[in-house]
This record gives structure tokens, C-alpha cells and sequence, in this order.
DNA sequence: CCACGGGCTGGTCAGAGTGCTCACTCTGTT
DNA sequence: AACAGAGTGAGCACTCTGACCAGCCCGTGG
């Protein structure tokens, strides 16, 4: 990861349909240096392609809510299995401090959201479950400041 | 949202760098109708780009924590921005229930995560943080249970 | 001191995909 | 019965891709 790497993925963070050839353009190198150096950010593991970026918002699902859930002792795994099952669960992490799982999920609208936690509840071993709505979302999911910090001072 | 669009959409999940004409193959329909059903798609804002998937934990970044935070009454905005300021923040949700806030943050060690958490104290406005790390992710953050939804029984 | 490997450059090449347009067909609707 | 919307299949010029090449620069190490 030097200056190099960090701006390439800066661009293409800002314009990811950009070609290999305008990318070695718009940073001034020759096109092989980009092909190489992408090969070797996918290789690296950091560059791990490139999803579609869906709204949800657009797609109905406007709802966006966190939960903590208590299991009992030693049922992650199937508790997890379970969460899984549910289309509406985005997102599980097990984490240290109060409660043991904590989970994003989506829903259409406050009805729906009960419907999705009755089913969470539902899951096996579920003790407890702290639901709490996201009203807004003033920093949305981003990566730039990182890259820009990279892209700054040198490299590693 | 109809099925052919589900499809289109798991395909390029699983395969963000297929082409047009690609896609046009592997779904069976003419290169035209993938294009306009793209346009479509992304004209009424449910697909937001091919953003570049970035793993910070190859970047160096491995350890993702996540904080409740409590703020002093009516200063979100204020206290949003000193957040959006610290590059570590990667998100931040305004919520209901125990904690006005809620942020997701990444560092590269224990040590590297107290600073941060120092830093998200030092923000004016801040009451109180609870910090929690997250020890495994079992659930990638992910769309397609929803997608496949969509597929599965026809249209909206 | 010089050879060596790695990385970058700038050039070429054929093959493939893109964006766009067109005329035609098949729906369900008015 | 006519119509708008959507999908089809075809053709076009243009561009990018992936692969290859020789040459250059620089830090390492013999």
C-alpha cells in the first residue's frame, strides 16, 4: 500500500466503472503499471472486486435497525445458523461487552420490523433481544478518510 | 423489481465484472433488455454503482469495534461532524433507545483501538461511549437473501 | 564497481465488448 | 382496432482489454 495504491483506489472508489486505461491516465502512469498494480491489490486480498452497491431504501426495505442479542452460553454457532436463515438479517457480529451477538437488519416498515423481530426471537436460544431503530445515518459506510490518510504520508 | 431483475442483480453479485453482453448470455435474454433494465435500475436509484470492496483487514485495519454513544441534547449535528472528522469512524447511525449514537470504527491493534476511542471521547458533546469489539462476523453484511426473495416469487 | 531483479514506461497486436440505432414482434391497455 | 412499452436481433464505429515486447531506472548484494 504506498501513495500509488491509495490513489488508484481513491478513483476508483469516486468512479468505479473507470477502465484500467483512463485510470493510468488520470494518475499519469502507464496502463501496465495499473493492470499490475490491481493485480497485486486483488491478490493481496484488499482489493476484493467490485459489488453491485444496492439501496435498499430503493427497494423498499427503508427500515434499517440494530439489535443486541444475549444467547445462551455456547449456542453461537446455531443461534447464527438461524440468524442467517432470515433474509432480513444483513449482518451478525459477535462481540465482547454487553450482550453477546449484535445484528443489522432491514425491514419495510415498523409492522414489518415486528414481523422480522418475531423471527429473530424465535431463533433458538435467543435469551434476550434490544432492538433499536436507526433514525438516520449522518456518516454512511465509507473507507476514503483511510485511503486519504494513506495517500498523505507515504506509505506503510 | 422483477424477477428478471433479481437475476440480474445475483448474477452481477456473484459476478461484478461480467459485461453487458455477458449477462445478456447468462440470463438468456438479448444484450439490449440487460442494458435498459440496468439504466432502469439504476435510474430510480437501486443500484448505486460498482463501488471497489476494500478489505481493511488486509489493509492493516483488522480489529472492527463498535460504540454506543451518548450525547449532550440537541448538539447531534455538532457531534456527527467531530465524528465524520476521525478516519477510523467508517459509520454512524442516529438511533432510538440506550444511546444516541452509533458508530462503527476499525483500528489496527488493542493499542491503535484505545486511541481511537480517545478520540471519539474528545469529540465536544460526547457523554458517554460504550465500546464493544467485535470478535468474528458470522454474517458478512450481505443483500442476497433478499434478492433471491424477489427471484423466488415473482414481481414486488 | 558492476551485474541482477523488480518495477515502470511506451509501443504494438488481435480480439472482444460498448454504446447506439434500427426495424420488427408481442404484450396488455385504451 | 390502434397504441405505447418492452424485448429481440442485427449492424455500426469506437474503445478497451489482455498479452506481449524492449528499454530504462534504481536499490541490493556479490
Amino acid at each position: 500500500m504506498d501513495e500509488l495504491d491509495a490513489r488508484l483506489l481513491l478513483l476508483l472508489t469516486d468512479e468505479p466503472r473507470l477502465g484500467v486505461l483512463e485510470c493510468s491516465r488520470r494518475l499519469g502512469v502507464a496502463r501496465g503499471t495499473v493492470q499490475a498494480r490491481l493485480d497485486r491489490l486483488v491478490e493481496r486480498g484488499v482489493l476484493a472486486g467490485f459489488p453491485p452497491a444496492l439501496d435498499l431504501g430503493a427497494m423498499g426495505y427503508g427500515l434499517t435497525a440494530f439489535a443486541v442479542v444475549e444467547i445462551a452460553q455456547g449456542r453461537r454457532a446455531e443461534v447464527c445458523e438461524g440468524l442467517a436463515a432470515i433474509p432480513e438479517v444483513c449482518e451478525v457480529h459477535a462481540t465482547t461487552g454487553q450482550g453477546d451477538l449484535f445484528v443489522r437488519m432491514v425491514a419495510r416498515s415498523n409492522a414489518d420490523l415486528q414481523r422480522v423481530v418475531d423471527h429473530v426471537v424465535d431463533v433458538p436460544h435467543v435469551r434476550r433481544l434490544s432492538t433499536s431503530i436507526a433514525l438516520s445515518t449522518p456518516v454512511p459506510p465509507r473507507v476514503r478518510p483511510l485511503l486519504e490518510r494513506v495517500k498523505g504520508r507515504p506509505p506503510r
